[in-house]
RNA sequence: GCGAUUGUGGUGAAGUGGUUAACACUCCGGCUUGUGGCGCCGGCAUUCGUGGGUUCGAUUCCCAUCAGUCGCCCCA
């Protein structure tokens, strides 16, 4: 037996409804921010990942999924989804477009070759938007107040923005050097992860687990007070901004990111579920002012955020989120063979009117069909045999009330269209459980 | 990359070094061949993730491997 390769998953039909209808939720608020769509291959050449999230970091360093295609040119598997939008963004030299703040979200599929666990898989989906050509904290706040949106709409509620700022480069170098300063001598002290962030990525080292209660990570100088006057205004203005929108936020000051590209603002979105386990940041994001240009494009500021959808996915289970209703309004009943070509062109016509219909393939018993009608959530049953046949007629049973009423065939249809739209006496506020004709 | 833990039918799950692998639900058939949802009766794992080994004999013990789950790391 062929199993899915490890780390993947397969998104069944009840699922995939729950999919959908989060991802309209998605498009709906993306749309009243005014961000579009951007669709970028889920494949790039090697290199942009390299550069643009950072040589070292371990997204690229050990986790891509690599491979040299068959003209031996090195393709990589997206494992994010800003370095492939800040390519198209300065390959189609969007930033020449006569609208010049340019926003966009993705959605998508993403690959990084890790060991998974809950909420972490070795292809997920992300959905993440990223706003180009404005340097404004104005921005930050926009961006932060839109993924706070996002859950607004899932009705994701106890969730919690942690915001901080790493300054500009010369902010980020200042605070790097007083940081090293600082754990020089005690760096042996702290744990094997940490000695090893020392030389690769020092400002993890903030963010260690292990050491959190340790006296020497906890009097680490931060980044907040090595802060530039610029980079210090930035910071204070977003604040003020989303003061202003009414978002709340907590100041994490040992917020660090481990993507390289981040300038100012950075932030996340931490759930408050238990079913999300250790992965409980479902998005991430921040300012990224030097990345445009260090990818060959014009000197253009960025923000941006990503959703960990699968993450959101878990959340949204414990919710009790609903997906798409799967019911169909009429299920047909052929009984005899003579009578299929009938029931064929009926199931036809009635699908041609937009009635969602089905018809049954097996030649079981009428108890089974009966059975069957229900599984499909079927609101109609058309019996369709001899005795119909002969009379002009079909046979129509209301599953809702049981009742039952046979028709002149050639009103099938409409007869059916008319039963739909009449207000259902049994579903108040589409709370019923198997309301199918009151969706929004 | 590191660590822990699990792997028995469609599902949930018992179980033991030895010739029938419990139980529950689902499902299927019949009672009832044009009206289901209840009831009763009957059926559904040549096999216990896979491959080796130990043994007279292994689903049960050992090793390897694959996969799941959880934590670290990393990240969304």
């Amino acid at each position: 037996m062929y199993q899915k390769p490890k780390g993947t998953y397969d998104i069944l039909p009840v699922q995939a409804n729950m999919w959908q209808e989060l991802e309209k939720t998605l498009r709906k608020v993306s749309k009243i921010y005014d961000y579009r769509e951007i669709r970028t291959p889920i494949f790039e050449n090697t290199d942009l990942f390299h550069r643009g999230v950072g040589e070292e970091t371990d997204i690229v360093s050990k986790e891509t999924y690599t491979f040299l295609d068959r003209k031996k040119r090195s393709i990589t598997l997206r494992p994010e989804g800003t370095a492939g939008v800040v390519r198209s963004y300065i390959e189609n030299k969007l930033y020449n477009s006569y609208i010049p703040v340019q926003k966009y979200f993705y959605y998508g599929p993403m690959f990084r070759y890790e060991r998974q666990q809950k909420g972490r898989y070795r292809q997920f989906m992300q959905f993440g938007a990223e706003a180009f050509g404005s340097n404004n904290p104005m921005l930050d706040a926009e961006i932060i107040s839109y993924a706070v949106s996002v859950l607004k709409a899932l009705k994701i509620k106890d969730v919690k923005v942690h915001i901080n700022s790493i300054g500009d480069t010369e902010s980020k170098e200042l605070y790097k050097n007083a940081l090293l300063e600082y754990l020089k001598d005690d760096i042996t002290q702290l744990c094997g992860d940490c000695q090893t962030r020392y030389q690769s990525n020092p400002l993890r080292i903030l963010d260690c687990k292990i050491d959190s209660e340790n006296p020497i990570l906890i009097n680490t100088p931060k980044p907040l007070d090595y802060l530039n006057d610029t980079s210090k205004k930035h910071f204070d203005d977003t604040i003020r901004f989303l003061n202003a929108m009414g978002i709340e936020y907590y100041i994490d000051k040992s917020l660090v990111r481990g993507l390289d590209y981040y300038t100012h603002t950075v932030f996340e979105v931490k759930a408050n579920l238990d079913v999300l386990g250790a992965q409980n940041t479902i998005c991430g994001g921040g300012r990224y002012n030097n990345l445009v240009k260090s990818l060959g494009g014009p000197d253009t500021p960025g923000v941006g955020f990503a959703f960990g959808m699968d993450r959101l996915m878990f959340a949204l289970e414990a919710i009790d989120f609903k997906g798409i209703s799967e019911n169909i309004h009429l299920y047909f009943m052929i009984l005899g063979d003579e009578q299929k070509e009938d029931g064929m062109s009926f199931l036809n016509s009635c699908r041609l009117k937009g009635i969602i219909s089905d018809i049954d393939f097996l030649d079981k018993p009428m108890k089974f069909k009966f059975r069957y009608a229900e599984k499909v959530g079927a609101r109609f049953v058309a019996i369709y045999g001899e005795r119909e046949k002969q009379n002009n007629q079909i046979n129509i049973k209301d599953q809702k009330t049981g009742e039952e009423v046979t028709i002149p065939k050639e009103n099938l249809s409409n007869y059916i269209i008319t039963e739909l739209m009449k207000p259902s006496q049994t579903c108040t506020n589409c709370e019923a459980e198997s309301c199918d004709d009151c969706e929004e």
